[in-house]
DNA sequence: CTGAAAGCGCTAACAG
DNA sequence: CTGTTAGCGCTTTCAG
């Protein structure tokens, strides 16, 4: 069914047609209903091609996810798609799994397709590859920040503040040998939570020891590796303080493991608050970080551009930091008796 | 950059670029050389809405969510993603949210984009949604099993016998008071899983109760709910067998909070192992449902049908039924110590 | 092996 | 307010 078949019923010219689709202000209301009458009893629906060939629009937004098995991505993930569907959007989902090459080849499939704009979540690009983008004249807008992205908007999480809070609250609590375990993901986030461990350190005047730091997997599996060494070598921390509530939950695992017991003898902070954070046992001091909310100012921001494509240019890139909160519950101890409502 | 100026630059006519890109063996090699070069340089790639209009086809797939949050279906997901990126395929990810009406809509919106296939991850759909598609001619699968599915591939998992071998082990450990606690979704599934729930009760002639079957959320919160009023009743089971770890988590925490101990008071078994039950304290007895494979085997069911339309009609649909592993760990306690590796 | 030209389905300028 | 018509960029007959 096209436009020329209702156009012949209707008796019409298929520009009136187009033109109830489009401009119904510009047709005659006796027409327009008998024509409206008509693509609802064929159940017509323009041809999606021939619209994208006049259009250059497609309703389509390319979503590219670091692991699509990470909960922590698709609560940032449900926040732009939540906008998205409200828009009539529709997202491509690209699980990139942490590989800058498949990366690199959805972001050639996404601009092939043309779509509307793209939302990277935690990319793992290189520089060149934005430019390549900016070229195009794509909207993009950044979710977790990004060294080297040209002029993009970015929506990220103050990690160095949130650092600082997670190692204050640990030294409050009587540590002195924090430990932090941190994922190779998300790069740059991690190295602004590194810089505000060591910030806390410095300030309170104790020194910032190599063998306390450890790069690990961010995985379950890659906190309980990363922790086991950490607790095997000589002079072992009290607490760890670990870069993803994956990591801490691998962490607590292998601390389990050595019959130590958790806060009592090692400490353990997670980064993110997701769910099973509240279900672990102890129950998980950790950050709580409005992912969900990134999400959906992310793709605010991206429609904010694609819907006013001519202040595109002059308009300068924000970035907005979201805060933090600490959530206290077991795994750290606590002086205070701070309750924990749910 | 489009096939006009490309094919001006070579000083060939449009048709012949155009077949060099689809049917090079038909071109002269050095024109096509000539052709390619100059392809290559200015990084041409042909117009993609230009391309579906004229071959209907879209390289894209749709794939329907119940919710993305929840890493079962996530992890069926991955494995449609993997193959469909293999294929060179991308997926339209529509996050429906276990709400039909969401689904709905989505569905129109994949239709309209004339999305090469569908795959339904535990669709909520009704019989005449599916009949719609049959009419587009769309090629579908359903993963996780559906009522009223006319005629298209499924891939589930015999549910039925999985509740068989949960309710035996826990039936094995001693237990006589068995109460079921389960989702609303997957629907069909969990209708199974009460099948072999009450295969076995009958089978060793203990009475099924009513106080002790119980539908829910399958959520964590729904668990907790659940198992709270189960647990509250006059006389409460001393096992609960759950639909998902979801559930099984959620009733933990419950059953922790009335200061009972697991496994020694109450039983918990699971359904899914997913990551985190390994994690949980105790580890939680479940039955591996091997997920990824379900999404992998679903997505090539769908390729099959996309690759070979004309056989689409006289192949009968398959079903195909994954079977499930118990993973005995400590929730439901054991009189033979099996080990469990990791 | 190559080119001219028709057509995929739709939109929008232009003319009436 | 409506119709005619020229594209959008590409593929594919049909001639040569």
């Amino acid at each position: 069914m096209n436009i020329r078949q209702i156009a012949k019923q209707a008796g019409v010219s298929v520009a009136t047609v187009s033109r109830v689709l489009n401009h119904p202000e510009n047709v005659a209301p006796r027409t327009r209903e008998k024509i409206e009458k008509i693509i609802a009893e064929t159940e017509y629906t323009p041809n999606w091609f021939a619209r994208g060939l006049n259009f250059n629009k497609t309703g389509t937004i390319g979503l590219m996810i670091p692991h699509i098995l990470d909960s922590v991505h698709m609560e940032i993930a449900k926040g732009v798609e939540d906008v998205a569907h409200q828009k009539d959007y529709i997202a491509l989902m690209c699980n990139v799994e942490h590989d800058a090459e498949k990366e690199r080849r959805y972001l050639n499939r996404l601009i092939k397709r043309k779509v509307d704009g793209i939302a990277f979540i935690c990319s793992s690009l290189e520089k060149e590859d934005f430019e390549l983008v900016q070229e195009q004249n794509i909207p993009v807008v950044l979710i977790g920040e990004h060294k080297n992205s040209p002029g993009f908007h970015v929506v990220s999480v103050d990690c160095r503040q949130a650092a600082k809070k997670a190692v204050t609250h640990l030294l409050g609590n009587g540590h002195k040998k924090i430990a932090f375990l941190y994922g190779k993901y998300p790069k740059v986030e991690n190295e602004y939570k590194m810089e505000g461990y060591k910030d806390v350190l410095s300030e309170s005047g104790i020194p910032v020891r190599e063998d306390y730091l450890r790069e690990t997997e961010n995985t379950i599996e890659g906190g309980y590796l990363g922790a086991k060494k950490l607790m095997e070598q000589e002079d072992p921390p009290t607490a760890i303080f670990t870069s993803s509530d994956s990591i801490a939950f691998g962490a607590m695992d292998a601390i389990k493991d050595k019959e130590l017991r958790i806060p009592e003898d090692v400490a353990v902070m997670g980064f993110n608050n997701v769910r099973m954070s509240n279900l672990v046992e102890p129950k998980l001091t950790t950050l709580d970080v409005p992912l969900h909310k990134m999400g959906i100012y992310g793709a605010r921001l991206l429609f904010d551009i694609i819907e006013n494509e001519e202040d595109l240019k002059q308009e300068k890139p924000k970035t907005i930091l979201l805060q933090t909160k600490l959530k206290i519950r077991k795994s750290c101890g606590h002086k205070e008796r701070i309750g924990e409502m749910f």
